[in-house]
DNA sequence: TCAAAATTCACTGAAAACAGGGGGTGTTTC
DNA sequence: GAAACACCCCCTGTTTTCAGTGAATTTTGA
């Protein structure tokens, strides 16, 4: 009984090496490979009782990402396995998939013999992510508790996203329909909060923190 | 007679999938690939002799990225040329790449005929650049013209950079051996000069220009 | 429901930033 | 050899920021 296996990757000479290890692995059958997840979407809607085992994807594809597919998948069709192959190694999309309980992940630059080792772990039930995709993982699972601990209100937020906007502080006020008093309060506990000097600094947690734009 | 290429690429499945297209080209003799450039460059330095004809090459790779290995080839075997297949369209690696003579950059998303194209016309004595990278190309060019426009001097830069760190005036004339009202005149100059109404201003234009890191 | 957290406002005083003006030197470039 | 540019310094004000302290009201969460 052979396993059937779908691939989804836009960038076709990667589809290609996939194939070509693929190939070889009797075991293995793909039954479909695409260039972005609609197809595969539609596919599976119209194929609800065709055995599909495995969709292995990339993440940044048209139409509809690997995100958003593994996440109709996981939503729909539960016995269908996922396994993202993918060069992004975002923390917030790795986060997003583990969330969307994604079944593996292995970055595009693994041997091939871990990406057999995958889908052999995940078809068997289990979980596999690459070693540097779990301490991404746990990386930022430690960064946003550190994060939590400097948690701003949302009227802070209001303020320095305006600070960085360059307003000056009687602009803000009036802004928000609050005093002057007011706003150099809000300052004052950001900069204590936050850690820095002054409004360089604000402005620097504000855009890293994605309150404005670049 | 045949064409005798080296393939460049860290990402084996990539690598698998490149050999795949061109094993079917019955003109083109893949004679090495390798997982970073160091390699190649200490093959070509020792086989001087051989008939080497293209590179290609992805450029995020460990030990030695493509761009390294295309100057590299581009000063010392001018008759060796070079394509660039990466998914990086980062605007200053292409730039740099162009200066430094690159025949070809093909993004990764590319169809095999895209590729293949490419091969040929480099071969040919050609250059060869996908749409998408020329666009790059060009806006990068026109957006440089603009920023000449307000173009920044060494020292200006040095105070900008500081107070993007979050020194104050009188912290960064120490720092500079330079006198408070000095630092003062030029962080009036910046304001004027960068358009901007305060701190927040410069610290922002800092991080855009990449004078400091988030 | 009750304490903690968030939100709002106020005052003082010192320090820094901002606005606008002035001037001088040396180098490069047309 | 004058103009343009980079670099450096100073003065006078005014405005804003920053630090510290304190306090009232509302919201919220356990």
């Amino acid at each position: 009984m052979k396993y059937n296996l779908i691939i989804v990757d836009d960038h076709k000479m990667f589809l290609d090496g996939l194939l070509s290890i693929l190939y070889l692995e009797k075991e293995y059958n793909v039954i479909l490979t695409a260039k972005n997840g609609k197809q595969i979407a539609k596919y599976i809607e119209i194929n609800k009782n065709e055995k599909i085992d495995l969709v292995i994807t990339d993440i940044s594809m048209p139409e509809l990402d690997g995100i958003s597919l593994n996440k109709i998948i996981k939503k729909n069709y539960k016995n269908i396995k996922t396994l993202i192959v993918s060069m992004h190694n975002d923390p917030e999309m790795i986060e997003n998939l583990i969330k969307n309980d994604v079944d593996g992940y292995v970055p595009k630059n693994a041997e091939k013999q871990e990406l057999l080792k995958a889908i052999k772990t995940i078809l068997n039930g289990e979980k596999y992510f690459s070693k540097q995709i779990k301490d991404i993982h746990l990386n930022t699972k430690l960064a946003k508790k550190r994060e939590e601990e400097i948690k701003l209100t949302q009227r802070e937020i209001d303020v320095i996203t305006l600070i960085a906007k360059e307003y000056t502080t009687q602009e803000i006020a009036d802004k928000l329909f609050l005093s002057k008093h007011t706003i150099e309060s809000y300052r004052k506990n950001l900069i204590t909060k936050l850690n820095v000097r002054n409004l360089a600094g604000l402005t620097k947690y504000a855009l890293k923190m994605k309150y404005i734009k670049q």
